[in-house]
DNA sequence: AAACAAACCTGTGCGC
DNA sequence: TGCGCACAGGTTTGTT
């Protein structure tokens, strides 16, 4: 579910809600949601600990501790951060809460992908070493074409799939990849290192427009609202969304084509044919 | 190297 | 109403 905007527009909420409040309870139900270590490790990394900033790397959430730790949490597919008044009804798949004086801090995450770890900075190889393989940030790191030129380089790969793999460019996941290549008119299946420099500034634009945006939208959630805010507040960029889920609508773009889906990589891929070239 | 499938889970929506 | 199936925002792993 959440791809970078929604990440994005958690970390501010937290920012806003949980940021310097110490951590006075640690409750872990779903172990699963805590496997990389356990619930015992997760209880005692942040139980009377202040959590003084966050950050974020493509999806993944990143919070600092002021015990010199870090707190990871990767919401994968359905996972939510939630922040409600002290003994307020918990969902369903409230796996885990942090209780904060007046406030809890809840993750809720029905299909369980997700994960939450405490982790030790110094030692990110060990305990974390998928955070330093992540390719590029197009919004936490200096991003243009030449940057974009650099990420798609050396593979034959189709470009949505390049696009979508977090070793090289990190946060954009479906959604935001279809709509990043309809804006810049270019076909989903193009070999990544068959673009021309204008295809590949266009794309460099696209991505940072259509991010940025989504989160001044507060990212998309879908009909099954699945994806909200830390308050529960639902995105507003899906009505924004030019191809995602529009299969065999109009062409809001061109208005003479209707939106095509495939498939790439497993994944539904929508595109318009008159578009993109 | 790349394409594909399966795995991890649960919920929802659809056709019948 | 109920049943079975397809499908879902992510990522890793293993197989052709």
């Amino acid at each position: 579910m959440p791809e970078l905007p929604e990440v994005e527009t958690v970390r501010r909420g937290l920012l806003d809600t949980v940021l310097d409040r110490r951590i006075d309870r640690v409750e872990v139900g779903r172990e699963r949601t805590v496997r990389r270590t356990s619930r015992q490790a997760l209880i005692d990394g942040l139980s009377g600990v202040v959590i003084v900033g966050f950050e974020r790397r493509g999806k993944y959430l990143l919070g600092s501790l002021d015990s010199g730790y870090g707190l990871m949490v990767h919401l994968r597919m359905s996972g939510r951060l939630l922040v409600s008044p002290t003994g307020s009804k918990r969902p369903a798949h409230t796996h885990v809460v942090l209780t904060m004086g007046c406030v809890e801090l809840w993750f809720v995450d029905p299909r369980t992908f997700g994960e939450v770890v405490v982790y030790d900075p110094e030692r990110l190889e060990d305990e974390m070493p998928e955070l330093l393989r992540l390719g590029v940030d197009p919004i936490a790191d200096p991003f243009d074409a030449d940057v974009l030129r650099s990420a798609l380089s050396g593979t034959s790969r189709a470009v949505k799939t390049v696009l979508l793999d977090q070793h090289r460019i990190a946060g954009l996941g479906n959604i935001y990849t279809d709509e990043v290549l309809h804006r810049a008119r270019v076909r989903f299946d193009r070999p990544a290192n068959a673009l021309r420099q204008v295809e590949i500034s266009r794309l460099a634009g696209a991505i940072t427009e259509v991010l940025t945006a989504a989160i001044e939208s507060g990212g998309s959630t879908l009909d099954d609202t699945q994806y909200v805010d830390v308050a529960g507040r639902t995105g507003e960029f899906q009505h924004q969304h030019l191809v995602y889920g529009r299969r065999d609508q109009g062409c809001l773009t061109c208005g003479k084509s209707v939106i095509h889906r495939a498939t790439v990589g497993g994944r539904s891929t929508f595109f318009c044919p008159r578009c993109q070239k």
